[in-house]
DNA sequence: CTATGGCACGGATT
DNA sequence: AATCCGTGCCATAG
């Protein structure tokens, strides 16, 4: 589906216009959903097989050396645009090409289940301690339990009972949310060491409880409103989860870092698009791999155009529509993908700074000015920007839409304030140390900022200092 | 009395 | 046309 030497691609019809915008709105996934479908029930259309660079395995979009295995595929001044084949929408551990430029995270060292047996100490009986001992030594790499309760239970000769109440405490110890079953339980098990009756906790306990899927996409409008919430109290909780949670209780324990070089993309979604900068040459273009499912590229099967002319009567007719549908949807693809392609194009070079260096350099920048800029509607763009994610180099997930996020670099700017402040600052105080750097925002804004980013209020800031203590 | 959150209005964006 | 966003006003919690 990848063909994008061809530049005859006006959308002459409406059904073509209409189809192509239905497409634009997918997410990559939904879209390989709808390919798969259209695959099955038209046989005049054909995925041909992988055409990629045959050392680095990423269908390429224009032709130059290819920063990583050097062959040739175009490269624009600031951005090259690959599409990455199958094996891109797996889970982490296949990224093959890409792999050897991430730092993975060490592996948990042995003594974490040492270290939380000794604080379990004074709550076990003797059989527990054996019983704990046990699960601890079977938990994974991130910390969380392989095998069903039922089943240690049984390999243990102990009741379930006892199995389930040996977790429990495991996962309120130290690296809290440990033997778990899986990132969800383990944020959950997290949540129930803060205090139940605020009210951002029981929406954060609903959040996960309900609705992990979408907490993953980063969708929170749509969360916002399945939950009949305010948005920005969804922001609050998300960030709340995302700061103060982790779902990796053995890496949060160990790790030096906060962000998992590798994020798990069961956990917070596999990306749409993944930006990453070429290691070896840190100022030079910023790679854009725009992910799809299919390692090959979309088309009307030849084979089937020939038959068409050995077909009897009633078989033409049904065959041309095929043949139209096909050529059809295969255009809509391009059509798509070129989008896709112009408008990551047109953020990577505008917004380097902010992909590189975080979110106080985002620079203003609307959906209208790209579409103007690129020469298409702007509500092109909108779809092209709606339920899309992407990875940043340092491993960050986020929403396309972030890029047009107008109030992001001053929320970030605001973090760092109260982050670095001595004493709790008020909004005014925040408000006016804003405007000595030259952005002019309300007292009223700033105090809506702090909402959105999870921040307390001043007076609240200074009797929480340290992190929930733990129970023993 | 001060700092903050809620509501609502108008202008911009989608 | 619908939605989002910044802001002012006002009630109220601290």
């Amino acid at each position: 589906m990848l063909q994008y030497q061809d530049q005859s691609m006006r959308p002459l019809t409406t059904a073509h216009l209409a189809q192509t915008m239905s497409l634009l709105v997918l997410s990559n996934q939904e879209l390989q959903e709808k390919i798969d479908a259209e695959l099955s029930e038209n046989p005049a259309l054909e995925l041909v097989e992988d055409h990629s660079c045959p050392t680095c395995h990423r269908q390429l979009v224009s032709k130059g050396p290819c920063p990583i295995c050097s062959a040739k595929h175009e490269q624009n001044q600031d951005s090259i645009v690959f599409v990455s084949p199958k094996e891109s929408l797996r889970p982490s551990g296949s990224f093959n090409h890409s792999e050897e430029f991430l730092d993975r995270e060490p592996a948990a060292p042995e003594n974490l289940g040492l270290s939380v047996l000794k604080q379990l100490a004074a709550d076990l009986k003797t059989d527990d301690r054996e019983l704990a001992a046990y699960i601890l030594s079977s938990l994974d790499e991130d910390g969380y339990l392989q095998d069903h309760p039922a089943l240690i239970a049984r390999t243990n000769r102990v009741p379930l009972q006892q199995v389930q109440r040996v977790l429990d405490l495991i996962a309120q110890v130290d690296p809290p949310g440990l033997a778990t079953m899986g990132p969800r339980q383990a944020l959950l098990a997290q949540l129930n060491q803060y205090d139940q009756r605020l009210p951002s906790i029981s929406l954060a306990r609903e959040i996960l409880e309900h609705l992990f899927k979408e907490l993953g996409k980063r969708d929170f409008d749509a969360m916002a409103k399945t939950l009949d919430v305010k948005v920005h109290k969804v922001r609050q909780a998300a960030a709340f989860i995302h700061d103060s949670l982790n779902p990796y209780p053995a890496r949060s324990f160990w790790g030096s870092g906060h962000q998992p070089a590798v994020p798990d993309p069961n956990v917070y979604h596999t990306p749409d698009i993944k930006i990453s900068l070429n290691l070896l040459e840190p100022q030079g273009a910023l790679l854009v791999e725009i992910f799809t499912s299919h390692a090959g590229w979309l088309r009307v099967n030849p084979m089937f155009q020939k038959a068409l002319a050995t077909a009897n009567g009633s078989q033409t007719e049904a065959w041309t529509e095929h043949l139209e549908r096909a050529s059809l949807f295969v255009k809509c693809i391009q059509q798509r993908n070129n989008t896709m392609r112009r408008l990551m194009e047109m953020l990577v070079t505008r917004q380097r700074k902010f992909i590189l260096e975080g979110d106080r350099h985002l620079s203003p920048l609307t959906r209208a000015k790209i579409a103007e800029i690129i020469g298409v509607h702007e509500s092109t763009i909108s779809r092209a920007v709606a339920h899309k994610s992407l990875e940043l180099p340092g491993g960050r997930i986020i929403p396309l839409s972030r890029f047009f996020d107008r109030s992001l670099s001053v929320r970030d700017r605001i973090k760092e304030i109260v982050e670095s402040e001595i004493r709790p600052l008020t909004d005014d105080e925040i408000s006016m140390m804003l405007e000595e750097e030259g952005i002019k925002v309300a007292r009223r804004t700033v105090a809506k900022y702090r909402a959105i980013e999870g921040i307390l209020t001043a007076r609240l800031r200074k009797k929480i200092l340290q992190p929930i203590a733990v129970r023993a």
